[in-house]
DNA sequence: CGGTGAATTGACGCTGCTCAATAGCGGTGG
DNA sequence: CCACCGCTATTGAGCAGCGTCAATTCACCG
């Protein structure tokens, strides 16, 4: 009955006291794919990864948020997706980085090696198993985004958004946002000023609660789901 | 000197004449992923198989070509990718399809089973990295895609999906699309008359010529990349 | 408290959508 | 062979949703 539920393993965080490791560079209890990984930290804003760089670490969210995003020449960013706690990223089949990476606020993630991952992938079909599964997520996490991008107006969108985000990061009915409008308008493909908009007309029909901007209580989750078809 | 590019084996595929069976369903020469292949046409429109169906076997396009999408409750489509001949689809790592798959023309695919390419991964490692890789190329377009959906503005859009298809499916300078405008319009995130408005513009500057709806050819690829930043 | 970045709100304009009419094209049959 | 039909594409006119620019207001942190 231990070591049922891979994929909600967001409980092991406490307990670890005892084991406290003297290097600056904690070794985390459980690593990514069963390899042992190093922790690191960044502040908020602090890139992770440029696009373009030599894709040589697989990461996984300790505690904080990450952005990975896609720009044009003349600054207009499309962020892919948000990374949470127990989310990996920088994953990647080629040998260098298609997206950039940034910490969203002061962020801590586990870090392993890439190729320590492909021996193992080589000898372990499990573990190939898995890094297939990874990535199959994301893709299917892309397709869904494109509809959304696609074919949904803004308020579709933003709630949307909302709901992947109650469902990822709620703890008492309470989502706490860690990133800006500007962050949620990227990643949407709408302005800060429509997210803004937005939340405000769901706040007035009564379909959320502000409580702070980034604060915010979902209040008919069926009348919600209804609105994304 | 042999075995040196792994990725690109396309080689490998002729001399099966020998083994030319008297079924209807005829083995492709050449498998997907080196295991054997059975052709299947569909017609025009038809369908190869629908969201939520289980995801039984994977497709390699022979001839024609292929798109998959997602819909709204309402009707609104968004396309997610075409295929050509040459590229698999239907690949998933979840027990059913999360897309709907259609013939744009009349199209023959090669068609594998599911179970035996699973089976065949357990044990060798290069046809599990090699579904890894397959998946990853899908991930890696729909990153792109998103920034196209999300961020750039309707001349940007078909500039891309021109420059796509001409790498794509260009012969000789002349490009035959297999797709009407209401598909592109889709796959862009647009409506089909705002395509014709694009196309007909970027006619009128000069960087595409017109030879029937169908029929286009890139007159200025520097100029046409430069677009699309 | 004051300062600074984030968020809200308003006014206005543009890009792309809607609705509608016309033109082109490919296939079919007299 | 050509006339006809249906489907696809083009083009136009008007409109609306979202973006842009700007002015406050809010919240957080020293």
């Amino acid at each position: 009955m231990f070591d049922t539920h891979g994929a909600l393993d967001k409980s092991r965080s406490s307990d670890f006291s005892t084991l406290a490791p003297a290097s600056p560079q904690v070794v985390e209890l459980r690593g990514i794919m069963g390899l042992p990984t190093t922790a690191s930290s960044y502040g908020r804003g602090e890139e992770i990864y440029g696009e373009g760089e030599p894709a040589d670490y697989l990461y996984r969210v300790t505690r904080g948020a990450v952005r990975t995003y896609k720009l044009l020449s003349d600054g207009r960013r499309q962020i892919d997706a948000f990374h949470l706690p127990g989310d990996t990223f920088g994953f990647n089949a080629g040998d260098s980085h298609v997206l950039t990476a940034e910490a969203v606020v002061d962020t801590v993630v586990g870090v392993v090696k890439r190729r320590a991952l492909e021996g193992a992938a080589k000898t372990d079909a499990k573990i190939a198993c898995e890094m297939w599964r990874t990535t199959a997520r994301e893709l299917r996490h892309a397709q869904e985004h494109m509809l959304l991008l696609g074919r949904k107006n803004a308020l579709e969108r933003v709630v949307a958004f909302l709901l992947d985000m109650d469902r990822r990061l709620s703890v008492v009915g309470l989502m706490a946002l860690p990133m800006c409008r500007r962050d949620i308008g990227d990643y949407l493909g709408l302005t800060l000023e429509t997210v803004s908009r937005s939340l405000s007309a769901l706040a007035e029909m009564g379909l959320i609660g502000l409580s702070g901007a980034r604060q915010i209580t979902l209040r008919d989750r069926p009348r919600l789901r209804a609105m994304t078809e």
